[in-house]
DNA sequence: CCCGGTCGGT
């Protein structure tokens, strides 16, 4: 029995078929080929071929063409494979050529399609209407403009460019390249123009945001149908014209048009996007009315819906209640949590999908669990998703993924592990640039980050607003103000960027620091916008560090109007008060600060053990092991006092609203954290924590004593940068 | 018997 298919279809000479088939009505109705209809794997797809070669099917061209069509775009493809079938064909017909192609034009490389589309022609077989569109397809997908003219010039030679698929396809390849006069120049020639030609040109238009061009020609089509409605919907969605998209949509329900599947998804779309969750609430019983309410995709993007506008419990009993989830259904509400920064449920969701339920994740789901892992510091889990893409998707890891992997390295505080990911990439993005470059200013490595701004310059990359903001934090860390200038010239001379409140926020930061207060001020004078609370907030700092008591007191007065119930401008004013000697002024703001009913946000601290994320608040007890914890926290205390370290009490202020008790800085949740860290991990093994606010003076002096004491790695992330502890002192040089 | 345009998750 021929149970290997490489064995049945490798042999040499080449499979010489039959110049033409039997009857295809004949050939259709096969109980062989009717099989495939109802194969979902390599296993049985190998099995039918069998079948086919037994019974001398495999001696047409229809039954190798349905063999190469499905492996090539069914849900289990098999690309290889079908293109092992095609080799062994000797003299391919136009519709094995036209499957290949088509194949190709679908899959992850669809340039591949174009070069079976030369040696089609080279083997001189004449290409038909059919084969056309999957050729331009291919064009489009793969961005080859110049080919795209080249298989136009084809076209007209062959006066195929009057059948209605043909035209239509080359629109589309023109508008998905880019080229609107191109697209435009088919269809004003053509004398065939459809419905779908004035679709597909309108939504090229849309494409790049010309919604006047697409309504005009809207208006002016002779018919309109569901797609074309849908296209125009999609259209007003795609560039925020949420407004227009919602009104179109009711303007089609005037008119009597039904809106189908797609309508609702990008209807819904534009609900989630826009925040008309009311109207997102009357799609829902409207879709329930039609009795579309167990339609899957429909219920996957009302999920989305209600979770984007911040109803996760809704979302979530919706999610509950899909008895079939597929991967999207995971995804969404995955990907709701994230955004609404429930990353622990992120977490929490991910591992029940790969524990509880058959659906494989896929790309996006790494997309939308990634930024959790790297708000929580989950290195283990982001380590974990990282072997299992390589070994899933070997080398066909997209460039996002890759560049979210890298993201999450450099957040979770292995910057060695972000750049190696950087460097394996192939095809790197705008943003992979961008991720590794503020990568390595968080993490304090400024020549790096500078290094790789020339690097990225060098090879012919746009800097954006995103990347400036990485180099000026870089230059801002290290205090370098020469550099930081420079940069900020170059950004709004040579690259026309305008600055943002962050980049106004590094600049304020690095001349606050170097005490060149003048300039600061008129910097802040120059904007066009309001300065911020982080803007006061970083030249308060630099009063503090300065000594600039009377510029404290304005600065904070900003301050107080921008945030009146964030404690940080008043715990500040006092220590630049204390610091003076002017004791009472330190009393009168305690009391305003007592008065006042701050809000404080409670100091947490997550760590990653394994790979399990344990948070922990100021003085918390609720850890089940918070009696050896603390029993380590005392030892650390005597460790601590025996190496001659004196707690700064200079900042105790910000304790102010909690019950002051003796030991009340030595319970800071950063030291909790790494208390917990040195009883459940092995000595000698890195401790990463993160934190969501700053690390106090105190703590920070603590945690670089304990690196020696202890012989450990403390890598921390606070609310701004990285500290690395090691061997008593820390990469921020003290200065952050 | 294989062809075109809209549509969800970054």
């Amino acid at each position: 029995m021929l149970s290997s298919p490489t064995i049945a279809i490798a042999p040499a000479p080449l499979h010489v078929l039959p110049s033409t088939d039997p009857p295809y009505k004949l050939l259709q109705s096969h109980p062989s080929l009717a099989l495939l209809s109802k194969c979902r794997s390599t296993r049985t797809l190998k099995q039918i071929h069998s079948q086919i070669i037994k019974t001398g099917l495999h001696n047409t061209q229809f039954a190798l063409s349905k063999l190469i069509e499905f492996c090539s775009i069914s849900p289990c493809s098999d690309l290889a494979y079908a293109v092992l079938l095609f080799e062994s064909i000797e003299q391919p017909n136009h519709l094995i050529w036209n499957t290949v192609i088509r194949g190709h034009s679908l899959s992850d490389s669809p340039a591949l399609a174009i070069d079976f589309f030369v040696r089609m022609i080279v083997s001189g077989a004449v290409p038909n209407c059919y084969t056309f569109p999957f050729v331009l397809k291919s064009c489009a997908r793969s961005g080859l403009a110049p080919e795209g003219r080249q298989v136009h010039a084809h076209i007209l030679k062959r006066g195929l460019d009057s059948d209605v698929f043909v035209h239509s396809s080359l629109i589309s390849m023109y508008a998905q390249n880019g080229d609107l006069e191109g697209a435009r120049l088919v269809f004003d020639k053509s004398s065939h123009r459809d419905t779908v030609s004035f679709t597909t040109l309108m939504t090229g238009y849309a494409l790049k945001g010309y919604m006047d061009d697409a309504k005009k020609l809207f208006d002016d089509m002779p018919r309109r149908d569901i797609v074309s409605w849908n296209a125009m919907i999609a259209g007003f969605t795609q560039c925020g014209k949420f407004d227009e998209a919602l009104e179109t949509f009711r303007k089609m329900q005037r008119k009597n048009v039904l809106p189908n599947e797609s309508t609702i998804v990008t209807v819904l779309v534009a609900c989630a996007q826009s925040g008309h969750i009311e109207l997102g609430k009357w799609v829902h019983s409207w879709i329930k009315d039609q009795g579309m309410g167990s339609n899957l995709r429909i219920v996957n993007s009302l999920i989305d819906m209600y979770s984007k506008n911040g109803d996760l419990e809704k979302a979530r009993s919706m999610f509950d209640a899909i008895q079939e989830k597929d991967v999207i259904s995971w995804n969404v509400m995955i990907g709701g949590y994230n955004h609404m920064n429930h990353h622990r449920e992120a977490l929490e969701l991910f591992r029940e999908m790969l524990l509880q339920s058959h659906v494989k994740p896929n790309d996006v789901t790494f997309l939308n669990v990634l930024p959790s892992c790297a708000c929580l510091c989950a290195l283990d889990l982001g380590k974990w998703i990282h072997v299992y893409v390589d070994k899933n998707y070997k080398n066909c890891t997209s460039t996002s993924l890759s560049t979210s992997l890298m993201d999450m390295y450099a957040k979770c505080g292995n910057i060695v592990a972000a750049e190696q990911v950087f460097r394996s990439m192939e095809h790197k993005s705008l943003a992979s640039w961008n991720a590794i470059l503020s990568g390595s200013a968080m993490h304090g490595e400024v020549e790096r980050a500078l290094e790789l701004f020339d690097e990225m310059l060098n090879e012919g990359f746009e800097p954006d607003e995103i990347t400036f903001v990485g180099v000026l934090s870089a230059c801002s860390h290290a205090g370098l103000v020469e550099f930081g200038r420079k940069n900020f010239t170059l950004m709004v001379d040579e690259f026309k960027i305008t600055p943002q409140l962050h980049h106004y926020g590094c600049m304020i930061n690095l001349l606050g620091r170097a005490g060149l207060f003048s300039e600061a001020e008129s910097m802040i004078r120059s904007m066009d916008m309001e300065p911020d609370e982080a803007i006061w907030g970083s030249l308060l700092k630099a009063c503090r560090i300065h000594r600039q008591v009377q510029l404290g007191e304005t600065v904070a007065q900003n301050l107080f109007k921008l945030e009146p119930s964030n404690p940080g401008a008043y715990i500040l004013l006092s220590n630049i008060y204390a610091e003076a000697g002017r004791w009472d002024d330190v009393a009168r703001i305690r009391t305003r600060l007592n008065d006042v009913g701050m809000k404080k946000v409670p100091g947490c601290t997550s760590i990653e053990v394994n790979s399990v994320v344990h948070e922990f608040l100021v003085a918390d007890k609720a850890h089940p092991q918070s009696e050896q914890i603390y029993k380590m926290l005392a030892e650390i205390d005597g460790l601590l006092e025996r190496a001659g370290f004196e707690p700064d009490t200079t900042e105790v202020l910000y304790d102010i609203d909690e019950e002051w008790k003796e030991g009340a800085l030595s319970q800071h949740s950063e030291r909790i954290a790494i208390a917990f860290g040195l009883i459940s991990t092995k000595p000698g093994t890195t401790i990463r924590i993160a934190k969501n606010l700053r690390v106090c003076r105190n703590c920070h002096s603590a945690t670089k004593l304990m690196s020696k004491i202890f012989n450990r790695d403390i890598i921390a992330r606070d609310r701004n940068r990285f500290h690395h502890f090691r061997h008593g002192s820390c990469s921020c040089k003290d200065c952050w």
